[in-house]
Formats: C-alpha cells, structure tokens, sequence
RNA sequence: GAGCCCGUAGCUCAGCGGUAGAGCAUCUGACUUUUAAUCAGGUGGUCGUGGGUUCGAUCCCCACCGGGCUCACCA
C-alpha cells in the first residue's frame, strides 16, 4: 500500500539522516550483507560517564537507522560498544575512594575493582551506567563489551589478519609517531600474566602460524603470548580497524576531532582484507562563549540540566538540528529548543507524506510521532512562573486555562510536563535572583489592612472583586500613588518589581495562601528565606 | 603544519537558485482602574569582500578577509 509510496519519497528526501542513510544503502548493493543486516556502531570509552556527547552519538546514529529503515527491508542492529578492556592510565577525579583504584593503574578496567562497590569491576560499573542512560531514553541498541568480545574469541581471527599484516599495519602508524614512541610502538598490547596490567611493550618476534608475539617485559625477560583469546589488546586506532573488520561494521559516525584517527583505521580496516564502514564527522559544542566544552573545565550542559528544565525531545532536536555545525550548547538555548519542537509538532499534523520526511519530530519519534496540544510555548510558561512566583503546578495551570479552557493535565501530557519543567527554571535559575525587601511604615499598615480584608472577604469572591479590594486599600492608606503600592506588594511579596494582576494571582495562588505571605513577610520572613 | 566550522536586522539564529525571515530587544496601539502577561502593528539588513556559473545567487564554484575550533601525546 503506502509503503512503496513512502520508500519513494525517502528516496528523495534531503533530510540528513537520508542522505546518511543512502550511503549505507549505496554501500550493500541489492541484497543484504553477508551477515544478515546492517550493523551501526556507536563507540564509548568507559573511563569516563556517559554525557551529553554519548546522548548526540546515539540518537543522531539511531535517526540514521530510522531513515534506512524506510529505505530498505534489511534488518539493522545498533551496538553500543563499550572499549572497557583498555588499561585504565589516571585515576579519575569524580569517584569516590580513589586509593583503592591507583594499585591498579595499567590494567583493563574490567580488571578494576568497583571504587562504587556495587560491579563487578568499575568497568562493569561504567558499562551500567552507560545502559542505564540509554535505557532512559528507550534506545534500541545491542551492547557490547570489548573484553568479552577479546575473551570469547570472537576477534580472535582478525587479531591473527593483524599479526599476518603487522608490517603493513605497522608502516600506516608509525609515521604518525613522534621518534621516542616510535621506537617501541606495536599494535598488540599485551596483557601481563604476572601483573595483569596492559603494557606498552616493544614486541621483538613473531610467530605467524602460532599466533604468537615475543615481547620484552617490564623486567627485561623475553616472554611469548597469543594475540588471541584476550591476551593481548590492541592499541587504539589499530583495535578500532580491527573492530570494524571484525564486526564487519557497516556505519560509525564520530567527532572531528577524530578526523585523522578514521582516515588511520580506515586504512588499516582495508590492510586487514575489511571495508571501513560508512562515516560522518559531526562537529563538536562549544560553551556559550564560543569556547571549546571540556569537562575538566566544567563548561559544559549536562544532560542532567538539561532535563530538569526540559524534554529529551528538545534534547533531541538540538541533536538533529545542523550536526556539522559547531554549536554553542549551553543554559539558554533550551527553551528555544522546545518552543521549536512543539512547532514542528504542530506543523507535521499538517504536512503531506514528503514533508513529514522532512520534519524533525519524524526524525526524533519514527512512526509514533505524539498529537500536538499547541496554544501554550514554553517562553510563556517559564514567564507565567516566575511572574507568579509559584511552584505549586495547580497555580500555574489556573492560569493555562485561560488560554486553553479544555486543556487539563491529564489531557496534556506534554504541556502538563512543560509545566513541571518551567516550575523547576523557576525554582532554580529565577527565585534565587529575588529581592524581597522591608516594607516602609505606611506599606507596613496598607498591608495589615490588606491582609484582613482579605480575610474579611467570602470564599467565593471573584479575581475581578479581590483586584477592586486591593485597589481600594491602596486608595485609603498614605502612598505615593497606586503604581508605588503595586510595587511595594511586587517588591515586598514576590521579591520583584514587576508581577502579575493582583485579583487573578490571589484568586489562583489562594486567599489564604496570600494572607500568610503577607504576614510572613510582616514578621520579616520573606519567601526567600 | 594539516583539517573542519562559521561570517544574514542591535542580539541569537532560520533561510538547501526565483521579489530578504523568526525569536528577543526597541517603538506604537488594544485589553474601559498599577505592572506583567497576551494580542495587533511599526522601525530595523549594500545577506564578510572580489570574481565566476546562471535569464536570475544569501543559496552553487573559486579566491581572499575576518572569527573560532580540532588534530599534530593518549584514547
């Protein structure tokens, strides 16, 4: 039915993910490959936490994916493979007991005791952290653990390719070497029996048909070991040749900065009889500055932040948007990000089959792509909350339906977490800024009138009736002008010089909320404190 | 030294060959009592420079100028 129809369209269409998409589809020719499907590889180094970079990687691969899939019938698989058997060269700062790691300096993380006590190893430790943050975000993904992969031997027969072409394999490196690391350089990094560590050791022979390296040891001794079943890693960029050959990964995309790194590999790939997979180089985040995002730095958005004050989709659509360009990722930008989305929502209920291919939210949802709510952007809600100086969702909704009457929080998933999610800016990036002060001896007594007026009132009174007590005490005591005793209520109650209508703000926030703010705040305790 | 990205309204950016756009900022008006919100509208750009391709270029190609980043140790 339409989904011939639909293939044509995603034949043609520009979106990026399709372009990426008809290179691995360029790639395999007419049927599938050998192995069954197309294999998408994602790569992480667990030394360090998943961030927001591991987040970009994985859901611009799996928008890539998506795009095959209306391509082509061929099966596809995502690894998430994890390099947890490289030796472990610093302890990082951000764990907790620190000794217990630095006896174990050189060796593969999987060989690590926890400093979390909680894995099996800190690797393991690592690799559930990474599963958990994907997981999170309900990835489709496979994976896999370079350890268990080195172990089972499943790399056993291109880490013997290696050996075979060591000489080629070698003279695609080396050039790439200063003199000293030259001198010693080997691909296979062998595992120390005796000290379980990952060394760096000058290889001396090598014996092809057994599958052997002789290399010398820390102690000087000529010691003889497989490259095979674990007992030897390879170094970097020759592992990840070896990966791909091995896997026989068909796309990997990576940052610029590893632009040499993949032109390396691929070379090496092609020497051990492999293809390099497809690839795309995205650009990497700058801070709001404009300056390189580095962790020790701490300039960076985490993917935390990021959703405590919004949804992974504007998460997503950051991710989407322009990945060749050098973005600056920082504070500001999320609200923009999720005014954008609920845009592209609301325009894909309107678009014709070509440009739904076209429009983000295909992109980041596949076929399950939410209804819009629309009417309410994010920009409004983070004003409404600071500007009703609330965290009580209930206020901030009293004042949604008066835009939206039939919204409710139930019939408005998306809007009623944007609610929670401008509460938290509120909370956390506006409250703190307030500036509440004393009041003058005249506001002192017009706001003791206030607050038993208010009490004086009938529960029903109307915003509309509240507004007109509130003009009238301000008319009966000594103040400059009415502007000055609005202002004094902004500046003595919300810690602001400017705020909302009086009448609807206390009809929403409650009469007896406001009564006990106004006398908190006579008693000197302001809402800041 | 090698490579990558960017240069469009005051700011942040969209614009993928056919008479320059958005948000914010600013200005005016409306919402019959302060303010904010909201709504309507206005101001504001030789699209970095110079060539080329084209009937036509912000958009494609080349050069240059300017800004920034990455790799040149390890992964």
């Amino acid at each position: 039915m339409s989904g011939s129809v639909d293939r044509e369209l995603a034949a043609a269409a520009r979106a990026w993910p399709f372009e990426e998409a008809r290179k691995v589809l360029a790639r395999i020719g007419a049927g599938a490959p050998a192995k069954g499907h197309v294999l998408f590889e994602t790569g992480y180094g667990p030394s360090g936490l998943p961030h927001i970079g591991t987040f970009g990687e994985v859901v611009r691969t799996t928008m890539v994916r998506r795009a095959f899939r209306a391509l082509s019938d061929v099966p596809t698989r995502l690894y998430a493979f994890s390099d947890d058997m490289d030796g472990l060269r610093r302890v990082p700062d951000n764990i907790p007991n620190p000794e217990r790691i630095t006896p174990h300096l050189g060796k593969p993380l999987t060989a690590i005791p926890d400093p979390f006590g909680t894995h099996e190893s800190f690797g393991h430790h690592n690799n559930a952290r990474l599963r958990a943050f994907l997981d999170r975000f309900g990835f489709d993904y496979e994976f896999q653990s370079a350890t268990e992969c080195y172990r089972a031997g499943r790399f056993d027969a291109a880490l013997r390719r290696v050996l075979e072409r060591y000489d080629d394999v070698i003279a695609v490196i080396l050039p790439t070497l200063g003199p000293e690391r030259r001198a010693t350089y080997s691909p296979f990094l062998p595992v120390c029996a005796k000290t379980g560590r990952v060394l760096q050791a000058p290889v001396v022979a090598r014996d092809v048909d057994a599958g052997t390296i002789v290399y010398r040891d820390e102690d000087g001794s000529l010691v003889e070991t497989p490259v095979t079943g674990g007992r030897c890693k390879l170094q970097w960029k020759a592992d990840w040749a070896m990966r791909w050959h091995a896997l026989d990964v068909d796309y990997e995309m990576s940052g610029k900065d590893l632009i040499d790194s993949v032109k390396l590999s691929s070379r090496i790939c092609t020497i051990l009889g492999g293809r390099p997979p497809e690839g795309f180089t995205y650009e990497l985040f700058l801070d709001e500055n404009g300056e390189k995002i580095s962790k020790s730095k701490g300039n960076g958005l985490s993917v935390e932040q990021w959703l405590t004050y919004a949804t992974p989709e504007s998460l997503a659509l950051f991710m989407y948007n322009a990945p060749r360009k050098a973005k600056k990722l920082f504070f500001d930008v999320i609200p923009r990000q999720v005014d954008d989305y609920l845009d592209l929502l609301a325009k894909y209920d309107k678009d014709d089959r070509a440009a739904r291919l076209e429009n983000p939210v295909w992109h980041i949802h596949g076929a399950d792509v939410p209804a819009a709510e629309g009417h309410v952007t994010f920009g409004l809600l983070l004003n409404l909350a600071s500007v009703c100086n609330t965290e009580d969702r209930a206020v901030l909704w009293g004042f949604i339906t008066r835009y939206v009457p039939a919204a409710t929080p139930a019939s408005a998933p998306i809007l009623d977490a944007l609610v929670g999610h401008a509460i938290a800016y509120y909370r956390d990036v506006v409250k703190p800024e307030k500036h509440y002060r004393a009041p003058s001896a005249a506001e002192r007594a017009a706001l003791e009138d206030l607050a038993a007026t208010l009490e004086a009132l009938p529960p029903e009174a109307s915003a509309e009736a509240i507004q007109n007590e509130v003009y009238e005490v301000g008319k009966r005591h000594p103040l400059e002008n009415l502007r000055a005793w609005f202002k004094a209520l902004y500046e003595v109650l919300l810690g602001q010089t400017e705020g909302p209508r009086m009448g609807s703000f206390i009809a929403l926030y409650g009469k007896r909320e406001m009564i006990a703010l106004i006398r908190d705040a006579l008693a000197g305790r302001s809402a800041a404190a």
